[in-house]
DNA sequence: AGTTTTCCTGACCAATTGGTCAAGGGAAAA
DNA sequence: TTTTCCCTTGACCAATTGGTCAGGAAAACT
């Protein structure tokens, strides 16, 4: 894979702050554009226009469109896949569960682009990330999976399929990154950002609570 | 708007079984592809080799792409929104829930095309349905969204948040079509289809039941 | 049957797309 | 200051794209 950029020929030379800046606002501009269009509704002319750059200019520092995707994709990963991990089994599981959500929304708010770029890529079938999906994602997620199913033989938890839980997770929080659009239309001018991003906290954050919360 | 096919020249004529069977064809492939790539990332000449017929002969029902995607969104539209409209405040509150959430999810599986065109469209800005999704769509969220307030305010459902709520049926429901390939990925060769299916229902069932039945 | 209308196709076109390249302008090491 | 690389660009190219058109093949009407 390489370094992302500059897989020129000659060796590996020291990276300059010029190189450094514009891959920078290369990838900001990538990510902008592939989280709308995908892979291949996105063009590299728009790319290099909202990176304020030509094109050639652009394609010197990443030579063909999908290494800028796969260099965008990787960057945004490991974020994307943080919150996850910090799910611990030592804590509280409703604690654990409720700041996981809570993280989640957090970063569907702050980082909406992220959201919707493996969005993109999923649904066109993931055909860079298919093997990660496969690989390091399941392998997070049975894990984590595993740890609800241990408060749950412990009686810390209502009996849910753990991966299924997971996944209304994920689908709850990232929601309120991929439909923005949808959300935002449907509330109308009534909510504002602040409140309405306030509001869905809430309700997940009750919903999930009282759905899974242990015996009574 | 027009009759979606043959806009052109003179008076309109009577639709031909040739005419309805080629546009039937046209409106699946258009499905298939636009489902996948989005508006942008779609060509004509895919759309023509799924349909199996010559981009010069699709385009002699659909003059422009633009027109395809209009007719196969419109196609679409009525039988996204049906279930929603099913929701009755005469039904019991849980019973009426529980119902769409199954109806929706039953849909996902049914037409995972459908849910992802829509998913594509508003991820993409919704450049084309954005006048619906704040109009026909917002009225009759709000509508119903009215509907489950009065059950809250009869004391027969947690006061949670109507419109979030609704908003995390979609989100889970659909999350099954829109990320198929990554459901699939996360859950492995373990699960068989209508296995996996009927997990995902009991689970929504169980957390939403629970999630927002009435006071104990 | 013959005539009219619909359907289908190969050839074609202009615009856009991903990508190359030679050569000039700058930054930084010597 | 000089030299060496790094950076940037306009011009260019082949392939793909959305779309047109003239004319032949097939239906449909009479």
């Amino acid at each position: 894979m390489a370094d992302a950029g500059i897989a020129r020929a000659g060796r590996t030379r020291r990276r300059t702050r010029i190189q450094e800046a514009n891959e920078e606002r290369i990838l900001d501009a990538a990510l902008e554009v592939f989280s709308t269009y995908g892979l291949r509704g996105a063009t590299v002319d728009q790319i290099a226009a909202v990176a304020g750059m030509t094109k050639p200019n652009l394609l010197y520092y990443f030579r063909r469109k999908d290494d800028i995707y796969l260099a965008v994709l990787q960057r945004t990963l490991d974020m994307w896949l943080t919150p996850l991990e910090a799910l611990s089994a030592a804590g509280d599981p409703m604690t654990e569960i409720t700041a996981y959500v809570d993280r989640k929304l957090e970063m569907s708010r702050d980082n909406p682009k992220a959201s919707r770029l493996f969005a993109m890529e999923v649904m066109q079938g993931a055909p860079v990330i298919d093997a990660v999906l496969k690989g390091r994602l399941k392998a997070l997620v049975d894990e984590k999976a595993a740890v609800i199913a241990g408060w749950i033989k412990a009686g810390r938890l209502q009996p849910v399929d753990p991966h299924h839980l997971i996944f209304m997770i994920w689908a709850t929080t990232q929601h309120y990154a991929d439909f923005d659009v949808q959300v935002r239309a449907v509330l109308g001018g009534v909510a504002r950002e602040s409140l309405h991003f306030e509001r869905a906290r809430a309700t997940l954050d009750q919903v999930f609570l009282k759905g899974i919360k242990g015996p009574v």
